[in-house]
Parts: C-alpha cells; sequence; structure tokens
DNA sequence: TTGTATGTAAACTGATCGGTTTACATCGCT
DNA sequence: AGCGATGTAAACCGATCAGTTTACATACAA
C-alpha cells in the first residue's frame, strides 16, 4: 500500500517537530516543511494535538523497527543488542544533531493536557519494554521485566542527559552500567562480545 | 539577609512553572499566583526568559542544599545516601504531584533557544554530579566521577521516565540498579555507620 | 461534458500573550 | 509637609497563532 497524503503529512510533521519541538513550532512551519495548504491539513486533522498525537504513534512504529533492525544487525545475541543501542544512542549524540527521545519531549511538553498524545507516548514506552523485556528473556535472566525496566531507565536516561550534556561518552558510561548488570543477571553463557 | 521582592517572586515563579511548564504558562499566571503586578516584575526582569533563568539558578541552590538535608537525615554512610536519593524520587512520584526535575524541564523546552536558561541548567547538573562524585569518593570507588555519572543516569532517568509511567517502582527499579553499581565499585567494607 | 473530490493560495477572525504605559496609592525619610 | 521610591490596577499595543473561509485549479469518473 502506497502513502497516502495523511501519511505523507505526518511523517513530515514528525520531523519537523523533533527538531523544533511542540509548543514552540506554529503550524505554518509544518507547512512549510512539507508543501501543503492549511486547507489540506485540516481536512485530516482536527487539530493540532491531533497531528501531534498522530506523529508520536509514528515515532513509536518507526522508531521501534529501526531499533530492532540496526540491533539486529550490529549484534547477534541479546546482550550485544541491548547494549548495541546504547552504542547508537552515542553515536546519535555525537553527531550533534540529537533531538532525544520523541516520545519523552511529547510527554513533557503536554504533560497534563493532552491525554490522547500521553496515551500514544505510553504506547511507545510499553512496546519499548516490550522489546527489551523479550531480549532480557532471551538472554536467560530470572526476572527479564525487573531488568528490562532497569535497562530502559539507564536507556531513557542517558538519551535525556546525554543530550543535554552534549557528550557522547554519558551513553557509553549508562553501557557499562548496563553491562554490569547484564554481567549479574543473565546466564554465565554469553558468546564472545564487545563493540 | 531578609527576602527581597525580586526573591519572592523567583520563588513564587519557580513553583508556577514547575506545575505548569514553562512554554505553556502566560506570566499572567505568574504574576495571579504572587498577587504582584505586571510593571513589578518588569522591574525586576526584562524578559520571562530571565525570569525562567532566575527560576532555574534558584532551583540549582534550593534542590541541591534541600536533596544535601534529606539524604544526611536518612542515612550516615555514603552508600546510604545515594541510595536514598532514589527513595526521595520514589515517594514523590508516589504522592502523585511530581513533576519531574526542574532542570531537565527547563532545558527540553528551550532547547536551542535560550542560551541563558541553557547555561543555568547546567550548572544544576555540575553541581548535582559534584555532590554525587563527592559521595562516591568518600565510598572508596576507584573512579568516583565515572561512578557518580552512572549514578546521575540512573537517578535522572528514573526522575523522568517513572514520572511519566506515574510509577513509583521505575525509581526502586534505579536503585537497585544502583545499588549493584555501588557493590562493584565501594571498597568493600559496607557496614552501615561512618560519616 | 459535467460533477465531485482533492488540492493550493491567501485573506480573515478571534483569542492569547509579552511587554508598555498611564494613573493612582502608600510608605519611609528629611 | 513634601518628595522619591516602590507598589497595585488596568488599559493598551503589536505580534503571533490556531483554525475558518473564500476563491480558484486540476484530475478524473459517469
Amino acid at each position: 500500500m502506497q502513502e497516502t497524503k495523511r501519511d505523507e503529512i505526518v511523517r513530515s510533521a514528525f520531523s519537523t517537530f523533533y527538531q523544533k519541538g511542540f509548543l514552540a513550532t506554529p503550524v505554518d512551519a509544518v507547512l512549510a516543511d512539507t508543501g501543503i495548504s492549511k486547507r489540506t491539513l485540516y481536512k485530516y486533522f482536527r487539530t493540532k494535538e491531533e497531528l501531534v498525537e498522530a506523529a508520536v504513534t509514528y515515532y513509536r512504529h518507526a522508531a521501534l523497527a529501526s531499533i530492532a533492525d540496526e540491533i539486529e544487525r550490529r549484534a547477534d545475541d541479546p546482550r550485544g543488542r541491548i547494549l548495541a543501542m546504547f552504542d547508537i544512542k552515542s553515536e546519535a549524540i555525537a553527531a550533534g544533531d540529537f533531538s532525544g527521545c520523541f516520545a519523552i519531549n511529547a510527554r513533557l511538553e503536554y504533560d497534563g493536557k493532552e491525554p490522547g498524545i500521553e496515551a500514544a507516548c505510553d504506547g511507545f514506552f510499553e512496546d519499548l519494554e516490550t522489546v527489551i523485556t523479550g531480549l532480557c528473556a532471551e538472554g536467560g535472566a530470572a526476572d527479564p521485566a525487573a531488568l528490562a525496566r532497569q535497562i530502559v531507565v539507564l536507556l531513557e536516561g542517558a538519551i535525556v542527559y546525554g543530550r543535554f550534556r552534549r557528550d557522547p561518552t554519558v551513553a557509553l558510561a549508562a553501557r557499562e552500567a548496563a553491562r554490569a548488570l547484564l554481567d549479574r543477571d543473565f546466564k554465565a553463557t554469553h558468546s564472545p562480545n564487545e563493540a
């Protein structure tokens, strides 16, 4: 199925909001970036917030697919794949144009104001925890969900804090911490690692 | 030295911004909460952003003093004091009115737009790392700064993620992770004393 | 060919908001 | 008493912005 006009708008709006924030970005900026008219935008979305919600849902699926893809390319055991997530973020921070986690950003700007947007962000968080829980189970952790939660805190912490410190080594420090937790919880048998 | 009018405005503005956010809060909301006139506000601050910057600086000193105070009350060894930070955040999340880290919030909303505000946030982050580095050194860590950085990532991650999940156990999971790191790096002698 | 759906361009509306200005009250000081 | 500093109250200005409406172009199916 080819991309519809609506999809095109959402994808473009996502990158505009990602770079410039939500409240600080007028709808006109989205229009300018997409080359679309205001009339068309409001044909597909009743309000700006509805567009933001769609952008978060787009991020939920696109970012998770991209992460799954990338960590599979970088490592072939669950341990290496979890650690690869931190490498990816470290590299993004080093690249200089990193704007953090779209869901965290949206959640913060609309906190307590837009239930639909909050729910979309929650969906992303749940999917992320599910993916990491799966990897932890695969690695033989006794309590995969509990370990996954610790990994997620480290990952999101590295994203937010590393971004604001503008320091890629923050994500590497988080990676080391994650490694210590994996060493503690994963079954002793892990193939040669490191990257 | 008694509190000046300026101090009063900053303190009140801090709690208004903390509860309602920055961009989403009109200056009039701050005035209403303080009972001050617009004229007076603009006598002490040239712009809204200058007021926000002052609020972040206020947070920098007030929050760190409050943390130092509270962890000293809760434990008397560096290990216990570091872990107490997570307990405090877990309790705040459980209380239900928790709005996260003021510096993270400000940094995110004004990212790339207000250098003065960004610098004030950086000041808070540096002070926080300094405090935790001190505790790590006191605990006998081989590389106190590196360990502190990991603790800070866990702490800020727990604050942001736990807040958005509305789940106090997130901070407790982070606490467990921190404990694992302390077990690894602190000098083996961890009897619950020392000051 | 004609009608309908889809699109752009742009003017417009109404509300919000940051910041200024005017007018007036109060208090402390000499 | 009188004066300057400090304060409130409130009208005001100009810009911004979400969302609507009008006008017009294009494509395509009956």
